[in-house]
DNA sequence: ATAAAGATACCGTCTGGACGGTTTGTCAAG
DNA sequence: CTTGACAAACCGTCCAGACGGTATCTTTAT
């Protein structure tokens, strides 16, 4: 830390550690912890390094939005994989995915990327590219209503989880999964 | 404005006015538009003025959220009385008001209360308390899992309608809403 | 092969502005 | 004449970003 002019240079560990910690710092503390000094310092950067990897915070946001879509995107074709049928098949996928995103670890870093998509108007255009894309990709396969009313259901759900506003019990859960993926097949 | 010591004294006027002004604002520029400075200046009020009505900025949030939540729970009340199926009436009444969020006038203004909910982890927890009472106040006639659903669903639509993330067309919305409402009485 | 010539990856400090909140003062109404 | 409803100036803090530097990589020319 002291000598950081002689360590290694590792640009691409540095960029994800930068990631990493303000991913962490929002969800624990707010996106309003999310400040460039906060986030540099516990990167074990300074500013001025942060601010070569990011221009500015703008930056920062959209790479965090980036890197959170790029695992959600990895996430699904996962969950798609070991599905054969092909009707809703993406739909059933975003149920999946939807549903263990609370229950898994790092899921919980996702929740910033609501608020900051929310709060940056900027980020909204953007998540609708990613909703567009989507939509067309699978229109053949899943556009009809009830799909579309399960992919609702799951955002709902996403949402109670990241405010916490509901108390499932496991099992009425696991029903509402299960009810979701059948309309997927209808 | 100039002289606003001379000009009559409408205390109730000028605090709904700093909480319109207030929502309209994080409306149109985001949350972080939303601060002291601002709110009392398009108000017509000075910071002073401001702080007289909300002691802290918290404070004025927390106004806003009560004021939002009434209009919301108002809305509500006017949904179920023209319903006189019991079962699922809550539910029907829940997604009555939230699809018709996005075609009210003032309807965007309430997509404030999302932002500054997610955003402040205080505003959080006065959200769960909300469910938390309507779900115990109506637990005999909209618990089914069913209507959970059914809420769900209208809560992925209404953050949709906050993002502007689908575009739907009426047809298909109104299917949407039909199918939600037929799930409400099963 | 190697040395010069950039390009890249950082560091540490400074600044200007925004923002939440305080304080003191002023006017009006009851 | 006391209290409520404001105004206006001010303060301390925090924060985004600029800036000028330094060390390490990469390419190129010889």
């Amino acid at each position: 830390m002291a000598n950081a002019y002689q360590r290694k240079k590792q640009p691409e560990r540095v960029r994800q550690q930068l990631l990493e910690v303000a991913a962490r710092l929002s969800l624990e503390q707010g996106i309003g912890a999310v400040t460039l000094d906060a986030v540099s310092q516990a990167a074990g950067v300074s500013k001025g390094g942060l601010l070569h990897h990011f221009p500015n915070k703008l930056a920062l946001l959209d790479g965090l939005f980036d890197e959170l879509v790029a695992r959600f995107d990895r996430a699904i074709e996962e969950a798609m994989e070991g599905d054969d049928v092909e009707r809703g098949r993406f739909t059933r996928a975003y149920l999946t995915v939807c549903f263990a995103l609370d229950a898994e670890a790092d899921g919980k870093g996702w929740q910033v990327l609501t608020i900051a998509l929310l709060a940056e108007p900027h980020l909204k255009e953007r998540w609708r590219e990613w909703v567009a894309r989507r939509a067309d990709e699978f229109a053949t396969t899943d556009s009809s209503p009830n799909c579309l009313l399960a992919r609702f259901a799951a955002d709902g759900v996403w949402l109670a989880d990241l405010l916490e506003s509901h108390e499932f019990d496991a099992a009425t859960r696991a029903l509402l999964f299960q009810n979701l993926k059948a309309l997927s097949l209808q």
